[in-house]
DNA sequence: ACCACTATTATTACCTGGTACTAATAGTAG
DNA sequence: CTACTATTAGTACCAGGTAATAATAGTGGT
């Protein structure tokens, strides 16, 4: 034997997940077996063929992309009254963090709060124009952290300020400052 | 004729941009023509088959995805010189937008200089601690963000002080002072 | 040494969703 | 009546499989 099954199904599982457009031809000549033994191996690990992986992570990623870019939120919005106070939850998924020390990246946690504060205002149109932001201790994967958005000032200029706080638990992650410019209603008529 | 030739690709067009996973057969039906006739209609069209399309968003949705998260440094860094300064460009695509209006979303431009600012540090961990961000103009669809990060000072308490502005054209769009965390290796070790 | 058993390989028939090519047919305009 | 376009049909072939059956290699136990 080359390498033992166990050992050889191992991999085969770590292989398909890091690139599962490879083919059962291709695992073979890798694996220096046979095709009908990789087949043999995806049917013992209930691994689906070529294209039907290929077919799945072309629907579950246009789930995923919505995640964190044609959303309007990042993360679930759990508690929205308009022009007062927002509440969103996030659990920090692997590919949120640096791979080295699974510490969420900073825009992430900046990604989250900047949506809800713009998700905050009850207007046609509000963007961002400052922030100022502090990432008060390290948050890592698995963690889930719970962003709190309240208005702290409606401006006489078409602006809001906007305070942003970000927990995992009782700890205090992410502090932020926005200042969003809104499309005022009354403004565009 | 059941339907005039362009109306039928027109149609076809669309159908199909809108579920890639359409096979001939049911296409053939659907418009009530043979699958011949599917097939000569979008070789005059230059739509691929079915596997390919399914291949194309699968592989799509997957940059997609890394334009937020599992990249190093989101945009691409096209200069680089290690503790001093450093370069991104970010094309704007739809997904990084309101779709209302089609400008860019805050964090977007942030998470381009968040990373940017990472990346420049010469060590094993960098973190972000505090940052302070100013949008001075709204970036739409299709342009291009250049950003230019550079180091203001190395502080003797591990941390370090970058600056990031970004520039569409000769307009500057967005300026980010970010203060940095780093696990310098002279304490590491 | 022999048997049992597992792992592996080979072979064959069949499937889907196509490509590529050739040929026949229908409809329409000049 | 002819030329031309649009459509349909049919055949051979391909990738990347499923499903099932059988043969072979290697290993452990007694």
């Amino acid at each position: 034997m080359r390498v033992p099954k166990k050992e050889r199904q191992q991999e085969l599982l770590q292989t398909i997940e890091q690139n599962p457009f490879i083919t059962d031809e291709a695992l073979a000549t890798r694996f220096r077996v046979s095709i009908q033994t990789i087949r043999l191996d995806r049917m013992e690990l209930k691994i689906p063929e070529l294209r039907e992986r290929i077919k799945h992570v072309a629907t579950e990623r246009l789930d995923d992309v919505r995640t964190l870019t044609e959303n309007e939120v990042i993360g679930d919005m759990i508690d929205l009254k308009l022009d007062t106070s927002a509440i969103s939850i996030l659990e920090i998924l692997p590919e949120h963090a640096f791979s080295r020390n699974a510490i969420a990246r900073g825009h992430i946690l900046f990604a989250q709060a900047n949506s809800l504060a713009i998700a905050l205002i009850d207007d046609e149109l509000a963007l961002t124009t400052r922030a100022n932001v502090q990432f008060t201790r390290s948050v890592h994967v698995g963690e889930r952290v719970v962003a709190k958005a309240f208005v702290s000032s409606h401006r006489q200029d078409g602006r809001s300020d906007i305070t942003v706080e970000s927990y995992v638990g009782e700890e205090c992650v992410f502090i932020g400052e926005f200042t969003v410019y809104r499309s005022s209603k009354e403004e565009s008529k």
